[in-house]
DNA sequence: ATGCCGATTAGTAATCGA
């Protein structure tokens, strides 16, 4: 089974570009971000076209989530529980039927700039609602995945330049600290486990020539808890996407699992 | 690199993203 995530920043603006990597990459399931489209905007017919069951948990502008699945999908849940106050679009969940169930969970974390300030606040709450979430859902012990866009750095590594990051809200201690307390609940980074060292993206600037100097972050992540990390066979980043026309900001990241 | 670019909504300028 592979899974991806993909911030494509905008479906109307991705139109040829997702499809074309769809047809490339072949993913069973991908998780979508930033789909900036209301539920009934989204052009469902064109992944349906392609084998995609199509789940959407979109908002007007901003935001947004999707799910794409080539196998059947159940169980939906928009919305990440424990604030029914929060109306910003921004996690879906399904389940997936392989050779084995896997619970997908497509997630769009705050950005959380500037900090500090109430934006912060938010990413710093939302992370504890996302961790008490993942406490909730790894009690089952089956085969999970957190992925999508974390908005964290993790690690200096995962930075080109690092330097640059340190009072942003994507590489304060604070953010990072969260992220690996939910490695600490025995969630694994599948693609840095695989992948050591540095010079690894998935995000390059449209602006100051980022992608032209290289000068990119990794903060795109698939968590795999115990059950699926057992399963996990290849990683990858499809960091050529970034080089085609009209790309978004982000690049697919992908996992094959043994399910 | 301080949104320098790009997408969206609203309607040519503002908001948002990382």
């Amino acid at each position: 089974m592979k899974i991806a995530t993909f911030n494509i920043n905008g479906i109307k603006a991705r139109i040829e570009a997702l499809p074309e990597w769809l047809e490339q990459a072949r993913p069973d399931v991908v998780c979508l971000q930033e789909i900036k489209s209301v539920d009934e905007n989204f052009p469902r017919e064109v992944f349906e076209a392609l084998g995609y069951q199509v789940e959407t948990h979109g908002q007007k502008g901003f935001n947004g989530v999707a799910i794409l699945s080539k196998l059947p999908m159940t169980d939906v849940v928009r919305g990440l529980p424990g604030d029914d106050s929060d109306e910003q679009a921004r996690w879906i969940e399904a389940t997936v039927q392989g050779a084995r169930k896997v619970r997908v969970c497509g997630l769009y974390l705050p950005n959380g700039n500037p900090a500090p300030g109430p934006k912060y606040d938010y990413k710093l709450a939302w992370m504890a609602r996302m961790e008490a979430r993942a406490r909730t859902l790894m009690a089952d012990e089956l085969p999970l995945i957190f992925l999508g866009d974390y908005n964290v750095i993790p690690e200096a590594q995962d930075a080109a330049k690092p330097e640059a990051w340190t009072t942003d809200a994507l590489f304060l201690p604070q953010s990072r600290a969260a992220f690996r307390r939910l490695e600490h609940l025995g969630l694994t980074d599948a693609f840095r486990i695989q992948h050591p060292g540095p010079g690894h993206y998935s995000f390059w600037d449209f602006q100051a020539g980022a992608w032209e100097r290289n000068n990119g972050i990794r903060i795109d992540h698939l968590m795999c808890s115990p059950q699926a990390a057992d399963l996990l066979m290849s990683s990858g980043i499809d960091k050529a996407v970034r080089g085609g026309v009209k790309p978004s900001d982000h690049v697919p990241v992908w996992v094959e699992l043994d399910a």
